[in-house]
Formats: C-alpha cells, structure tokens, sequence
DNA sequence: TTTCAAATTGCAATCGATTGTTGAACTTTA
DNA sequence: TAAAGTTCAACAATCGATTGCAATTTGAAA
C-alpha cells in the first residue's frame, strides 16, 4: 500500500512561516491567536487537507474520549440495541466506540479487556461472558483508573456502576401472569446459575409460586436450557413427564421459547390453551410467531442510552470518590397470544 | 474520577536502573537484550501491572492494527453479521475494530469517515448509506493513504477493493423460480434506485421477465418499498389493482416481506397459493412465520470474514500498486414455503 | 516620548514508546 | 597478546500535538 506522508501542524506551520504552536492554537480554536492569522491558518488547513492526528492529541493531552464495550455477541438483539443506545448518545458528545465480542469466551473476554486498558480508552463497558468465573481483568480497569460500567450481567461482588435490569421482578411479573391465565403446573427453563441474571429470574419464579401457594415441582426445573434446541429438548422432556407442565417459562431467552412453540406445533399440542409459553427479551420475532409468543421487554436501546449518560454524569462529578451506582430499569411484561386465554381454571 | 498515573517503561527502567530503550526491547522480546535482564524486566512490568500505551506505540510506529467499519446500522442482522465476521478473523490477527453507524445519513457518515481517518486507522470498511450523493470523503480515505474496501452498497465510480453479493443474478433466479411455481404476475418492491444493489436486483428482475418473454407491466413496480411499514402500503396498493399481482417479489428486505404477508393475512389471501411472496437477506425469522418465507441468503458471516481477509491478503503485496479488485460472492435463493406450490400453471 | 499592560507569538518541554547509532565490555581468533 | 568480531545497553532523535512560560509586538495611557 502506498503510504503518503500526512500534513501535520507543521507542514502549516512552514508554509506560513509561524511555528506549530500557533497552528495548533488556532485548530483549537484558542483565543491566543490573532483573529487574522487564526483565518489564515484555518484556510490553509483546508487547502492542505489537513487531518488531525488523534493519536498524538490524546497522547498528549491522556485521555481518548473513546469507550470500549465488551458483549458476548455483537449480533445478538439485545447486545446490538444496547450498543446502539449507547452510540446515539455518545456520539453527540463526540466520543469514539470500541466495540469487542468475546464470544462467551472468558479467555477472549480478558483479552478484550487488556486491549482496551492498552487502547487508554475513558471508560469499559462490559457486560460478561457466560463462562466467566473470576473477575480479575475487571478489577484491573479500576486499578488503572479508567471508569468501568457493567451492565445486564454484572459480577455482583465487584463495586463498580451498574446498569441493569430488574430481572426477579419481571420473572415474579410474569408467572403471576400465568396463574392468572389460570395456569397450574409451571415450568421453568433455566439459565447458567453463576450468571445472576438467571438467578434472579429463577427467585422471581419461585417467589410467584410461593404467593400463591403453589408447590415447587423439582422435574418442572430445567437446567441450561438456553438456546432454541436446548429449549426444544427440555420441552419433550417436560411433556413426555407423567403429570406434564401446563405452562413453561422460558427465562432464559425467546430462541428457547421457540424451541417450546416448535415442539408443541410438533407434537400438535394447542398453544395456549394446553400449554402457555413465556419467553424473555421481546426478540423481534416473537410478535410474527403464530401464535405469537408473550415475553419481558427489557428496554434495551434505553439502557445503552442510560449507560452513556451515567458515564457522562460521572464525569462531570469531578474529583468525588466513585460511589458504586446500581440504576435498575424495570422491564415490561409483553403479553401475547401464547398465554392469553381466558382467566378462568 | 480518580486518575492514577500508569506505570510506564520509564517507570521500569528507573527501578531497574537501566533505560527504557532496553526495557522496550524487552517488552517487544527484541534479541538484542540479554536474556536474564529481559527475564528480569518481564518480572518487573508484571509486578508494577504495566501496560503498554498503544497511543503512543502507534504514534511512533505510525499504523495503528486497527480496522475502521462503517455501517448504515449496527443492528440490522447483515450489517450485524458482517461484522461478527470481520471481528472473527482480524481478532485472530491482533487487531481492533471501531465500529461507527452513519444511521443512513450521508452527513453522519461523512463524520464517521473523517474521525476514522483522524484515529489513523490502517483500513476503512464501509457500506455507504441510503441517501449518499456523493463520495468525496471516501476519495479522501483514499488519498490519505489508508486501505478502502467497500461492501454490499458501493459507489461503483469509486476503484476501490469491493466486496458484493452479485444481487443480479439472485434477483433473477428468484423470479424464475417464481415463474417457474407458476406464477404470472410477479410485482417488484424495489429500493431506492441510487443505491447500486436495488438497481442491480431490479435488472434481474426485468432479466428473469425478458427470458420468459413476460410484459413488464409497470404498475407492478413500486418504489421505495423497503421497510416493513411501506411494504405492506404498497401490497395493499398492488392488490387493490383490478388485474392484481400473484406474486410479489420484496427485492428490497425481509422486512418488506413480512409486511406483504400481514397484509395478505389481513385480507385473508391465501400463501403461496394466491400469492407468492420472496424476500432479501435471509433474517432469522423468515424461517419461522406462517407460512415461511422464501428469501436469498447474502453469506453475510462469511462476507465478513472474506472483507477481512482481502485486507491482509492486499496488506501482504506490499509495495504494489492498489489494483481495484472486486470479489463477488453468490447468494443462495432459500426456497421456503411462501412461493411453494405444485409446479402446474 | 515614555511607560505599562494586553495581545500575540515563539520556545521548549512533554505525553510514552520505538529504533538507529555509538560505545563499552566481552569473547573469539590468529 | 593483540586484533577483530559479538553482545548488550546507553544515548538521543522521533512520532504529532499540546501547553506553560517567556519574549515580542501592539496599543493605550501618562
């Protein structure tokens, strides 16, 4: 590749026989610089097709107005959105995204982690990778003084920001639902335990039950049943059980709850007069199902936003000790045709 | 915030009592140091938790292993997955991805482009907006001496490196096959025509019609219908026709196709065998509406991937001159049940 | 005309890492 | 033992922009 030498201050500088401070003052738009040469410098600037090299900027002056986010995957509804959130309302403030995927991976995500440190970027965004066991890497970003925001899943123990959402909430929300459709016998699918997103949504789940005095089924407990096939197999199971469930909950995501639809389409079971299926996350898709299938939006562009203004906000406090913030959104149970029939036992 | 000073080599080399040259080379396992001091400052760097500052390495080392992309949205499943792929193999390669979203606007996307040159990326991997007139900024890129690959939307008088889908070709085979299904009326929901991907679906339209010597019947094309939202004003526009379309051929997204369907379900019009409906790009849930949808599949993982990979591969034939090269990867028709009927007229 | 303050501009250090050159210490060879 | 070659580390310049301080110019006031 051919690799033209860049116009730097100096190449401006030369040409108008001033030095590059003076350039530089004027690119800034400082008022030490005469009106008239400020003009001319900005004139030639363009002439030149100067480009400002940010490298050496944020060198110099130690800070890179760029924040780096970790998601599992970048092409996953939820993680998309919330990026997106956060670029609309970073970008205003003229601030860069480094965005990094780890994969689920805990290796790649401490790898991320470190390249980020390495990149001086302001702030990290991460929100952890399934498998994630130690949090060693997190620790580090606030030794190394840059901001850390954790969001969705959070590793509790660490004191740091966080954004998240109220996940026992929506779980208790959404079983009572489903008593009330008159629903009897509930399953649950389950997510990976050390995540404590899928904790909580499992203590929603059995604080519902224990409103109103309803047993806890052992064998209505699935655990990891987290993808559309993971979902599918757990609902064969469930179904071919002695006393089968009436109702599942798939907590952990809408891909498992549309394994639940496509095994109960399969085996002919009506939906949701014989089975009720509850998902999580209002995937786009779950409106267009037939039936289309009730879920727990979870605000997930307004939580990307509301990351980027905490940071923002943090900021501006200036010089204060970081006091660990928790803001919780609460998510929105989304009811549709998969658990609407009528109240009645 | 706090804003602890980082350790840098400086900080090494003065508790070894050596320079920082030598640290350095120690860090970037140079052979011109001895083993036992470089054995030594390893040590040391991990006990101070050094990191190394990228900004300044890149600074002096002038490139930055960093990949600019500019999409139109980072949560649309091509754009998405196109980056999933990028990220997959320059991950492997130790470099880093900004990801910027120029939301369709040309101005936006001007601004991406410029602060990428300004970070110094190595190469710029775009696909340009809706309503791009004009493509100064990427001649800029150009100029500037950074490596330039456009993909799936280019700017055709740009020679650049291009990485397509070859749209005509997959625009035509789709409308045989409709034809084929039996079909006679085949509508065409087309994007806007500045945009070279809908102008070239468009002749593979008009081609697969020519070759089956069918009249072009203009009422049958409808303009900017490429979102969900206009796709279904314009089926109940082309359905209120007094000789309406059997089929209709959402050229522009699965999005547009899904409107089509709702509105025939809306009216009660029965698919495939009253109305045959294809779409574009293959999103996830084309697979699971009722009934599914037929789309083409765009590879867009392995576009990904593939974008990456000519960058390294053009990186290598260094010295050279940049000769335009453009790879064009095939699209698979995805024959879903939509358009699937006895094959009789 | 002299004095003083304000407005501009220049000088030089700095951010942290890299790297070509130089020189000292050491080893090998004749 | 002396000459030649190696190895290793120090020195200093460099990447491009920023910024505190010093110096100069300008203009106004005395």
């Amino acid at each position: 590749m051919k690799q033209k030498k860049r116009t730097t201050i100096y190449d401006i500088a030369e040409k108008l026989n001033i030095t590059a401070s003076s350039v530089s003052r004027a690119l800034n738009n400082s008022n030490h610089v005469n009106e008239a040469t400020k003009k001319l410098i900005l004139k030639t600037a363009a002439e030149l097709n100067y480009k400002r090299n940010t490298l050496a900027s944020n060198l110099r002056k130690g800070h890179t107005k760029t924040i780096g986010v970790v998601v599992p995957r970048i092409n996953q509804n939820f993680f998309s959105n919330v990026i997106a959130g956060i670029e609309d309302t970073t970008y205003q403030k003229g601030y860069n995204l480094i965005i990094c995927q780890s994969n689920e991976s805990h290796e790649k995500e401490i790898k991320c982690v470190n390249t980020l440190i390495n990149q001086h970027v302001d702030c990290i965004v991460i929100s952890v990778s399934v498998d994630s066991y130690e949090y060693s890497h997190l620790q580090n970003v606030i030794d190394q003084g840059i901001q850390l925001i954790q969001f969705d899943r959070v590793a509790d123990e660490l004191e740091t920001l966080k954004v998240i959402n109220d996940n026992e909430q929506a779980s208790f929300e959404a079983i009572c639902h489903l008593i009330e459709q008159g629903y009897k016998k509930i399953a649950l699918l389950e997510g990976p335990q050390n995540l404590n997103i899928f904790r909580q949504r499992k203590t929603g789940y059995l604080n519902a039950l224990r409103k109103y005095d309803m047993p806890v089924i052992d064998e209505f407990i699935i655990e990891n049943a987290w993808t559309k096939e993971l979902g599918a197999e757990a609902t064969r199971k469930l179904l071919r059980l002695p006393n089968p469930p009436d109702a599942i909950f798939a907590s952990t995501s809408d891909f498992s709850a549309l394994g639940v639809l496509e095994v109960a389409s399969d085996l002919s079971i009506k939906v949701p007069s014989e089975l009720g299926i509850c998902g999580y996350s209002n995937e786009p898709f779950t409106e267009i199902t037939s039936p289309s299938i009730t879920t727990i939006d979870q605000f997930s562009i307004y939580m990307g936003k509301t990351i980027a203004n905490l940071y923002f906000q943090e900021m501006e406090n200036n010089e204060t000790i970081v006091v660990p913030k928790i803001i919780s959104i609460k998510p929105k149970l989304i009811v549709r045709s998969s658990t609407s029939r009528s109240p009645k036992s």
